[in-house]
DNA sequence: TGCTCATGTGAGCGGCGCTAACATCCGATC
DNA sequence: GATCGGATGTTAGCGCCGCTCACATGAGCA
């Protein structure tokens, strides 16, 4: 696993321990990761990661930013060409609970670093959330929305979202190991039911 | 802090690292205890614990375990003497989501240990979903419930419920610093919003 | 060519989880 | 009441950890 090095110095021994320690985290998780083990994988000795990274926190930091990058680019991806705010929604939440079945560990570890996931719940996807805003005024104005806060509409909305891609990476009973296409065909419908409504009054 | 202590033995050591555990979880979270701190903090040596506890492991789960009854306590507080499966949904679910915001390092804890919260979600907590699934089913044979899968609605409903609770530990943007107050007010109205339908479509 | 400084190494500090060998004393038994 | 075995405490210590410091190396620029 551990790739030999001929001359002294690495060369990019920060991508490299990114690289590793990325790889750890999604197959292991966070907690098992140590700072000397990454370095022994890597092939440098167990002060070297130290010039890289502050202390083991931004390490982490760092690889909770590339997996946010990775989430966020899998949103664009679901939400291109879709261009009405309520598909763009639907497609977001299959996208988002499709990641965290299938990398639970870093779904955890951007979720456990505020600012990380601070930042991913704010730039790109706080204009969606707009969008979907502006949509619900709409509807709440033809009626065909309840009227109640749209704040709290889209809140709800994100609400459900979360909730099952974490019911799948807490492993609750009836959700634990669900395959990437269960994921999506359970997200789709949740979705569809949110709309709808689920009647009970 | 540490009392002192006279004899030899202490008398009820077990008890009493339970009880300083739980309190430094709910305090400062599950990540910064260690062992030692907390024989210190209780006033025995560094191996005093492992008589009363295997390993770390098994305290954690031993204090996930005492948090998931105070949990269940209050659900069965909310849910008592309300008979109809609907409205003790709802008590559930305000009171889930303000033992949320109100001890969130025990929340996360208890979600964090499988056997744990598996045990919650299976126990008392089961029956209470069936009785919901049998109450979803009278309302669709009543034409007042959309005709989907019974526990794909309560599936929702509880991602929804959990995901309220888990955007308020995880610290999402608008859900931050929420006063137990605004969580009871907020798991209202989605849970609200959740039987009209936000009505999209 | 020679200097500088970013980037590597090795040794080591204090804290950790956990274990082993030994100390104490509670309480069952005679 | 004396005895003594086992439950429960202590001290010492192992290996791993995060992290630091003094020093080594060598790439790139003057």
């Amino acid at each position: 696993m551990s790739s030999e090095r001929k001359s002294y110095h690495h060369g990019n021994l920060r991508e490299a321990l990114l690289e590793t320690a990325f790889s750890l985290v999604d197959a292991e998780g966070a907690e098992g990761l140590s700072m000397r083990a990454l370095a022994r994988e890597t092939g440098v000795s167990s002060a070297a990661p130290f010039r890289h990274f502050a202390d083991k926190q931004r390490l982490l930091q760092a690889v909770a930013e590339k997996a946010s990058e990775d989430l966020q680019q899998k949103l664009d991806e679901a939400t291109r060409d879709r261009d009405d705010a309520l598909t763009q929604f639907r497609a977001m939440t299959v996208a988002y609970v499709r990641f965290a079945a299938e990398h639970p560990n870093l779904f955890r570890l951007v979720q456990s670093i505020p600012s990380v996931s601070g930042a991913f719940l704010g730039e790109f996807n706080d204009e969606r959330r707009l969008k979907l805003i502006a949509l619900i005024y709409e509807g709440q104005n033809a009626g065909l929305i309840p009227d109640a806060d749209p704040e709290l509409i889209a809140l709800s909305s994100e609400a459900l979202t979360h909730g099952l891609a974490r019911m799948i990476v807490d492993r609750h009973p009836r959700v634990r190991d669900l395959s990437s296409e269960d994921a999506r065909k359970l997200a789709l419908a949740a979705t569809q039911l949110l709309q709808s409504g689920i009647g009970l009054s």
